[in-house]
DNA sequence: CAAACGATGGCAACCGTTTGTCATCGGGTT
DNA sequence: AACCCGATGACAAACGGTTGCCATCGTTTG
């Protein structure tokens, strides 16, 4: 027996279907409204958007009829005049990367709280595909965040021009950005394996458009300096379970006892395949990862990461969002940096 | 060059503010289209939307200045003329459960496809706030798809009413919907049992509002009755981590050998819990998920699983509601059934 | 008691597109 | 030469709210 995917369109559907339901009934309107209440539009208007600007009872009435009409104000009839679409766009990389989700959530509570709409767009990687997908949603939104935008500085103060900006995890001189606090996470995984006798660290680094993965690399690179350790660093890898994958034999060439890697799934899949080729971890080699994502704490072994405040710097870079929105003129603030934690579990341990 | 637009009397803001950037140029309208093409409004309106409708000639010439200008038409008032907007909404309940991910890619590929924009709304596993969310969007989207929703099928008819709507996951009498053939999977999982030795299941029950653990459960009791098995259920549990690992003990409890639980949450969670109590899986018991979500494959022991074709269900959902959105009269298909497949990886073994 | 005033509500002009309807024009028919 | 016709483009009326401005009215103030 087949699975039926598609039934196809049943056609008697139009003559069966219009006995049952007379017409499709247009909401009712402002206008309704006004002439059930036995008052201009204006008023109406008014009774919901500037209370005080009409008489209490008349306010009152105006609002149980509406209710009772059942009326909803129209969003694209109230923006086309006011340009507020209670719309806001959130732009990640990659939905299906659990690196955003708590961002997603974040950011959409805060949106909620203040009577915004969160629109996220995914983008697939793809700087083709985020230009598309501004292109779409600019227009409708009344502000944008970017979390991890492939695109280029230039086109980002584009769209920043247009519309208020918050970018995430990159820094730019023009445009809002919140950030975490890469250099004292960097700090404290460096303390953590040095407190465990590390004295040789290898950087399993990410895409090279990532900003945040230069941050990285140059922190590591200077606390190794400072503490007298051996740094390296492997060739750039996507910053997937495979790129962690496809690291191991880069790892398993150095004699390096631990391993940073750019993110968390990059040190999952590193780790898997370190198990894979006899390695343990963290009997063998020690391995930190960055962001403390989805997974970080079930996965084999529970990874010692540097936890990002995720849905915090969603829901900051909301409101910093929000506060431009009201304005007419652009306010830039500086980088709001947000704390980094180091989450110790079990993929660290002492040195060989 | 200037083509002095629409001047709406602007009284020069504030001295200070000047210096920066001059003015916030309001974009161009199909006004200033016109005026420079020389043509009607209503031609530049048509050489977009019905290129027919004008001569070739003059289209081309039109759709040029409009480049030079940097003309978008406004999708605002477009929408509050014709109603369409070009957006449809998601509702997930929970954007951080990764059963989400590969739906949301998979709907937002095949509306970007069709030149609509995804709208996802999570709703945090309230039926409240999904009312709160539909409140919102209902207005402002053509199209509306419900994955795992949380209400009432009275609140989804009502939705349904006023929006085409396609529902995840769940049966509706009148409401399309798209579900993945559960009985097959199911079967499939008990089968695999079986032929490893087990003569008793335990379920470890998700929600109860949710249709498909309902489903579930049945199949499998069912199933038990014709293979002669001993079937067992816990409490309903939350589709999380710590359901699963809160379900530890009950399932301890029992005498089966083998383990089925709503989702893969629930497994992961129940496997980790297991683990934390010294029984080895698969080794003392068998544990079987559903969903094949993001981390089955890394967690440990990697889970055996009813692979959902979450993708194609999300991109399969957007096409059978795309086929109602031109349509006045609202076309209820009947259920669609994808199929499962089950995943067998290292949490399933022989029967003690 | 007149002038001034604050509160209140209505009028009408937008916001930027779409689209039904009508006028015009050049050309082909008869 | 009268007529009809299709093609093309302009006019203007929506779509559903918002808001600046004015008229009215009952009060307060000098």
């Amino acid at each position: 027996m087949a699975h039926v995917t598609t039934p196809p369109t049943r056609p008697e559907e139009d003559a069966a279907a219009a006995t049952s339901e007379p017409a499709p009934p247009s909401p009712p309107t402002i206008y309704d409204v006004a002439k059930a209440a036995g008052v201009a539009t204006s008023t109406v208007s008014r009774a919901f958007s500037r209370p005080g600007r009409v008489n209490a009872e008349t306010a009152a009435r105006v609002r149980r009829i509406a209710e009772e009409i059942g009326y909803r104000t129209n969003p694209m009839a109230r923006a086309l005049h006011t340009g507020r679409t209670s719309l806001l766009a959130l732009v990640v990389a990659d939905v299906t990367n659990p690196f955003f989700f708590e961002i997603i959530r974040g950011a959409e509570a805060a949106a909620a709280e203040k009577g915004y709409t969160m629109l996220v767009a995914d983008v697939q990687e793809s700087a083709e595909s985020e230009r598309l997908a501004l292109d779409r949603t600019l227009p409708l939104v009344e502000g944008l965040v970017l979390a991890t935008s492939r695109m280029s500085d230039s086109s980002i103060r584009v769209a920043a021009k247009q519309r208020p900006t918050v970018v995430l995890n990159r820094v730019m001189t023009d445009v809002t950005s919140v950030v975490t606090d890469n250099r004292r996470g960097t700090r404290a995984a460096v303390e953590h394996l040095v407190g465990l006798g590390h004295r040789s660290i290898t950087y399993v680094a990410g895409p090279e458009a990532s900003w945040v993965d230069g941050v990285r690399w140059r922190t590591l690179h200077e606390a190794g300096q400072e503490l007298g350790l051996r740094v390296r660093r492997t060739a750039p890898q996507a910053p997937t379970l495979d790129g962690g994958r496809s690291a191991a034999q880069a790892v398993l060439a150095t004699p390096s006892t631990a391993v940073v890697a750019y993110n968390d799934l990059l040190a999952i899949g590193l780790c898997q395949e370190l198990a894979a080729r006899g390695t343990d971890v963290p009997g063998d080699r020690s391995v930190v990862g960055f962001d403390d994502i989805f997974g970080a704490d079930f996965c084999s072994p529970p990874l010692t990461t540097v936890a990002a405040p995720l849905r915090a710097t969603g829901a900051h870079a909301v409101g910093l969002l929000l506060e431009q929105v009201g304005t007419r003129r652009p306010v830039v603030h500086r980088p709001a940096l947000l704390p980094a934690r180091l989450v110790v579990r079990r993929s660290t341990g002492p040195a060989r």
